[in-house]
DNA sequence: CAAGATAAACTGTGATCACAGATTACAGAT
DNA sequence: ATCTGTAATCTGTGATCACAGTTTATCTTG
């Protein structure tokens, strides 16, 4: 599941357990798994996925340092609780970087991208209409499609720094989501989506830019309004 | 409880040893003492700062997350070579990015920040004028005061990303400019730095932005020009 | 019953070791 | 002199231990 969120390495060399346990841990963050200001124990992950300490503090160490997770001096990883001044701040480079890259898939993508994005629209929205109350499904095709959009933009730089930025929001939205699932019966996303869709069909960088945009700034709102978010 | 109090104040505990071996590393790569290519061992590292393995293989796995040095399994980790497929990615991102922060800052900064901005400014020109083949100080001027700039957007989120791309592009930017002094004579960056300057001071989000645009184009366009990016 | 002192358990940090893969140096053969 | 196979060296990886600071539980005390 957190395919889409970590760089493939070259399956001639298998992956290091401090690799594997990076995956696992990005992959609990990003779906909202693991709730923001929930403690992580590096001993409890090792017992946990049977290894010793020292791949899951090398996976905590690269967790901190994009700022997924929050270490304090002799205490327990954290992963980080969002005030509503830092959440705004997060949604509004959001805008601005997801936004570019949108724009950028829009001049770049091609055909092979447009299909691929295509299939992930049109597998977001069936869920969407079929089984609304599938959130687990939907945030993971959330993810897909959105991610087909950003690696459209064939900018490696651009797709590490959004998967820094997901891994951070992810906790918070989808943890949210979960706890209620009713948002995506709003259809904003659908709409969003299929505009961006149409966007980058057309390369219009402006318009998918705006799409993108109005899909993230919705869901913000949303969360917002739901006043959940502490300080 | 005195504990909210001591805890507010995380200046009080002692930096890790991981922790001051990341400042190390992250300050010779981003002023581009360590060449791109380069070799970094873990134990050579180690031997050189006075600690064990242990805090040097945290902070490369650190800088390693953040995409200022590439590991790969059992091999010693290396300073990324950008060719100039990906140094024209990365100057695409941060121009974006950066226009970004300084387009903040220039709606955001308040009035101590701009006299810090004004403090830097003065500091690097007067530097570029006086002693124009002080690389070293250079360097570390040109990048306080962008830092200052960025500081300005009072966006933590921002300024991280802004630094993890630094520190990427350091070792190519600095390196190039030890190598080649005459750069600075140009004056270019000079005078983007006072049209920022202006910009912000007139918060004129727009020719902030392209300021700051004009600036990384110009020391892109000169690394080029060198051709010395390899393939 | 509530509050405070104290001990037990838990935490990250750092150092050290064993190990297997990768690199390098060196030898011999052609 | 050049190529090649092999041994010595170097590499990150992972596990384990000791240690000091933090947190939590327990017991005492008012």
């Amino acid at each position: 599941m957190p395919d889409a969120l970590v760089n493939e390495t070259p399956l001639l060399v298998p992956p290091t357990l401090g690799d594997q346990t990076f995956r696992q841990l990005s992959g609990l963050l990003i779906s909202g798994q693991i709730a923001p200001g929930e403690r992580l124990s590096i001993r409890e992950i090792a017992e946990a996925f049977g290894v010793s300490m020292t791949p899951v503090r090398e996976a905590v160490s690269r967790l901190a340092a994009t700022g997924a997770l929050e270490v304090s001096r002799n205490r327990a990883a954290t992963v980080p609780v969002m005030n509503v001044q830092k959440f705004r701040d997060i949604t509004r480079v959001r805008i601005e970087i997801e936004g570019f890259a949108a724009a950028l898939a829009a001049e770049n993508r091609t055909a092979e991208d447009l299909k691929a994005i295509e299939a992930a629209e049109r597998a977001f929205r069936d869920l969407s209409s079929d089984r609304p109350q599938d959130v687990s499904n939907a945030v993971q095709r959330n993810q897909q499609l959105h991610f087909e959009i950003y690696a459209a933009a064939h900018s490696p730089t651009l797709l590490e720094i959004v998967q820094a930025l997901w891994l951070r929001v992810g906790p918070v939205l989808n943890l949210d989501l979960r706890e209620n699932p009713d948002r995506l019966e709003s259809g904003i996303a659908t709409i969003c989506h299929a505009e961006a869709l149409d966007a980058i069909r057309n390369r219009d960088p402006d318009a998918a830019r705006a799409a993108i945009a109005r899909d993230i700034d919705a869901a913000a709102r949303f969360i917002e309004r739901q006043n959940k978010l502490p300080s």
